[in-house]
DNA sequence: TATAGAAATTGAACTGGTTCAATTTTGATG
DNA sequence: CATCAAAATTGAACCAGTTCAATTTCTATA
């Protein structure tokens, strides 16, 4: 079979027991070191973590359990959290839910057979889940990542959803709009709620009645965005700005006035929310909510190795980023 | 510690060697089977997949990676992968190497380490390497997706690419186009190269001259698809097609396209890449290549699950699928 | 009912590491 | 040079499963 630490003693003519404490960065006897690298190159040696992680009871692995791998969002936040993580020799296992509340509960019990040391959540619409209680009575940390369920008593990483939604509204109406449409995500989701809670606070606090056909829902789709969009434009008094409450149904509702040959800013200006590639690359370039997805991912990185450790201060913690308002050319000033 | 199936076989009064058959389903005595079902509810066993795979030394995980998590057609693809291998009770572990040369090596070792069965390789713009080597000489099954990595023997998915960009152009051929422009991918990529040669074979056969300034460069990205485009509708004598030879590009060159205010497929008729949620989305609908992502993933999860099951039948394999042409409206028959 | 062959079960040995109590080596000091 | 504490090393036991030769139980047949 392959080169094991038994081997790689014999070869250096010391104890595994030394060999094993080399491995881990433990001072020993200079002749000794020399002995063991040697052996280890000239055998080839490679440690075998699944070995290590039986008697550790680690396994070195964080799972990541999303709705869809084809989520910017989440994959943006995962590239980030992943980079940290390798820094400590952490690796990700990535499973995706389908948005299925059942397989949801088989994931996550399949990450746990895994022995993952910790877990990185985007619970998306899901908000509950009994095997995701085994973790927390097993005591192997949880970070949901901009989400929330409710009952469960985890660390969260999140951005300032409804603050976001505020100050897109509230720079629209500092631009003098008033009639101000909004493209809702899903109400069934945290996210979806916070986002549109945020654009009645700001209507409100500026005294602005909300018009009932300015409130549309895109789904978090792009076929949503579009459609909610179409609806919008269509209206006998469209709106002099909309607000689109995420990536995807911001495309769709661009593509929209496209369609519809309205000019943005002139005819009707527009805030997107993140700051992909896509945005920039617009005419005129969006002005947009970005959302810090490098910090988002680093954040729960960071969180998950230091409750992977030991270190449980603060528990449970609500890391909280804000966003970001790209200001580009998208609003005019009425 | 944690329930062991030593606690079990004690509760049920069997060995631990029947527990195990159980778990591995054999059969076994109707009384003892009841028993330990018993024994594994009451407890609340929970087998421990480390464990097991130090004896099997099978971790029953596929490495998977790849340039970037964001890439929407490796995920795809790999979302695809991962309901297959789900069903064997295999799961992904995925890392990016973020494009560079020895993040990949650094990541193919630490796969390693961690005894993955096998793995999917997204080698994008890498062409070699030393660590992939390793892998071939201790027989962990290596599938490589869409790409080519000349000198290192492996199982290989690919799509047509060159068949697919003959068959686009030789669409437009038909539609009496013989002003086509192509933005290509980047030139030191297998599919960048192969969705090049097969526009060129197409002019070739039916003896249209290509036309340097018709040729350009997006290389992959979605500025870079912008920006060729912006090129093209700038030339004295404009192309009276745009072929993009994939997504990111397309959508870049649709940008420029709208931005121009020129009408598809009116003043230019364009053909796409990629079928995914934009490209329908759009006004008209585009006209595209669509890859077969969900069997593109597929067909990679049962190759390398036939591997690591021993069975080496037709090694090195290289399984393409074809492209699907989505007519659309985006052409304009001259 | 005895018996042979098949089927099921047993449990010690094994996988490749870590751990720690016991032992050996080192080196400073009187 | 003897002594002793500190540092380094040793190797058996352990982690939670699988495996397989040996043993026990079952089943069919004479």
């Amino acid at each position: 079979m392959s080169v094991t630490i038994r081997d790689v003693a014999k070869k250096a003519k010391v104890s595994l027991g030394t060999v094993s404490r080399y491995l881990n960065g433990y001072k020993l006897r200079e002749s000794n070191r020399i002995r063991i690298e040697e052996a280890i190159r000239e055998l080839g040696f490679q440690e075998n973590l699944i070995a290590k992680g039986l008697k550790t009871n680690r396994s070195m692995t964080i799972g990541v359990v999303l709705a869809s791998l084809t989520d910017l969002f989440a994959t943006s936040v995962i590239t980030a959290a992943e980079r940290i993580l390798a820094q400590d020799n952490y690796s990700i296992v990535v499973c995706d839910f389908e948005s299925s509340q059942s397989k949801l509960e088989q994931k996550l019990r399949f990450l746990k057979a895994r022995s993952v040391d910790g877990l990185i959540l985007f619970p998306g619409s899901c908000t509950s889940s009994d095997a995701l209680r085994e973790y927390l009575e097993d005591e192997i940390p949880v970070v949901i990542v901009n989400d929330d369920m409710p009952d469960i008593k985890t660390d969260k990483v999140v951005i300032d959803n409804s603050g976001a939604s505020f100050r897109a509204v509230e720079w629209l109406i500092h631009q003098n709009h008033r009639d101000i449409a909004i493209i809702n995500g899903d109400q069934n989701t945290y996210t979806g709620r916070e986002r549109y809670k945020g654009y009645l606070e700001a209507l409100q606090t500026y005294n602005i009645e909300p018009r009932e056909e300015y409130i549309t829902y895109g789904y978090f789709s792009n076929r949503g965005g579009y459609e909610a969009a179409k609806k919008l434009l269509a209206l006998e008094h469209p709106p002099t700005a909309i607000y689109t409450a995420n990536y995807y149904m911001t495309f769709g509702a661009i593509i929209a006035i496209n369609e519809a040959k309205i000019r943005i800013p002139d005819d009707i200006s527009f805030i997107g929310f993140d700051h992909f590639e896509l945005s920039d690359v617009i005419n005129p370039p969006l002005t947009v909510v970005e959302q810090p997805t490098d910090r988002l991912g680093e954040l729960a990185a960071k969180l998950v190795l230091r409750r992977v450790k030991g270190d449980y201060e603060g528990f449970p913690a609500r890391l909280s980023v804000n966003t970001r308002m790209i200001i580009k050319e998208s609003v005019k000033r009425l």
